[in-house]
DNA sequence: CGAGCTCTTGATGTGGCTCAAGAATCGTGG
DNA sequence: CCACGATTCTTGAGCCACATCAAGAGCTCG
């Protein structure tokens, strides 16, 4: 069945960037250690000791599913995508990450999920065992991350139900409900959005063709409008929700 | 498009079993209190103290989606589905839980799914204040409780990659192994599958005639065998892990 | 033993996939 | 700043895996 645009994509993308090891920013263009933000409050003072900036290029694959899971990485700036093949070359995308979300810390041994940036992206780095060992330690840190987790949990059952028992036209409402929702954006109108078609396709279940053929839909029925194709702004959300469903 | 049986399972559910109030057992068929084996070691001390031994029967909900989240459960015996609606009745069934499996500590405020008892159920009952309270001040209690959230995400995901990707045939062939070795069975040849085909096909995004028609070519191929259409052999279990894929 | 389920099987329909070809967009170098 | 090659996106035609609709066959339990 699907002869995998994942392949094509996946080899496209190395070709454009040949993967090269983590670099730290030799001039970091975000808050370095010193001045560091804390996205996340009350949790930056004990991690952020053992936490180690790095910067990822466009395209560049920062794990590979398979390989042993050694860090954990917090999104300080950017856009990635978690990723995940069948033998076949099918692909999955479970999720899109962005500012002060986590990775890695749901295995014991490999990452089952690679990690790839879609956009120039700024990292902290965490050591997997001295990050256990903190949340060993630190009820602080542990509540915070349970917390985190708690939210991905959630994040993956929506994507189940949609996954599971919407159509098409309604897994794209969905989806860019979500992605308007976790922005935040000024007015909640404007979407830019960060992956091309055949990521929006891969995390949905669904072709490329479809997602493309669903939002020329979306705009003819005036829900959205586009000025680029990655640069969508809602006409009618109540439109969209109705058509998301619950 | 899909006419929901799930309704109708929904329905002939509390036709049978008009939804009534958990009560205590009046002679608990489980250790109780007292004797009560500790499923996860580590963990039960803390939470011993507050958890309530309730008991189920088969068919009862013993939480609705959207209602207040009060109380963390903890599996003893039996099992259970995790269930959630959309607005005209397509239902997906997010996980089967049993023996140690936990419900409801992923919400903050309301039940996003449904709880509902399969056959007839032992449940530890936590209220969920003194239950968060608990992860607060304990880190091997929180610790134990990370890592068990994080094997229902990895859970979670598995399935997403099922549902995103994988044919029919290969989405059977996935859960029949996954039942397999989550029950641990004697030889990993039989199973009993707690469950109606609704219930897989709900789970799995399918139809209940797909499953059905699925089973059957299984069956054909000799890759498994029915004695009553609950009762699975197992009998070329490399070729269903090849037709499952990764 | 029979009413009500659940499960199976068959016939037909269709949403989304596949295959194929342009059109837009992007990046790069002249 | 523009040309052009590469990539991404769109659109169309046809097909297929699974859904839908419809019956009948087992179970199960009163």
């Amino acid at each position: 069945m699907a002869t995998a645009h994942a392949i094509q994509q996946q080899s496209a993308l190395s070709r454009a960037r040949p993967p090269v090891g983590l670099r730290r920013p030799a001039a970091p263009q975000f808050e370095n250690d010193a001045g560091l933000v804390p996205i996340l409050p009350g949790i930056t003072t004990e991690l952020h000791r053992i936490g180690c900036p790095v910067a990822a290029e466009r395209g560049q694959e920062i794990c590979i599913a398979g390989a042993p899971a050694d860090h954990v990485y917090k999104v300080v700036d950017g856009t990635l995508r978690i990723s995940r093949l069948l033998p076949d070359g099918r692909r999955h995308i479970a999720n899109f990450l962005t500012q002060g979300d986590f990775f890695g810390f749901s295995d014991i041994g490999d990452y089952t999920y690679s990690l790839e940036a879609l956009t120039d992206c700024a990292l902290i780095r965490y050591p997997r065992r001295r990050f256990d060992a903190i949340l060993e330690h630190d009820p602080q840190a542990g509540r915070q991350m349970f917390r985190l987790l708690c939210r991905q949990f959630n994040a993956a059952n929506e994507l189940l139900m949609t996954l599971s028992r919407k159509t098409a036209a309604e897994r794209i409402a969905t989806f860019l409900l979500t992605m308007i929702h976790r922005q935040g954006s000024q007015d909640g109108r404007q979407l830019m959005l960060a992956m091309p078609r055949v990521d929006i396709a891969d995390h949905l279940g669904l072709t490329i063709e479809t997602v493309s053929r669903v939002v020329t839909q979306l705009r003819q029925r005036r829900l959205i409008d586009l000025r680029g194709s990655n640069d969508v702004a809602i006409l009618n959300r109540d439109a969209l929700e109705e058509l998301a469903g619950d």
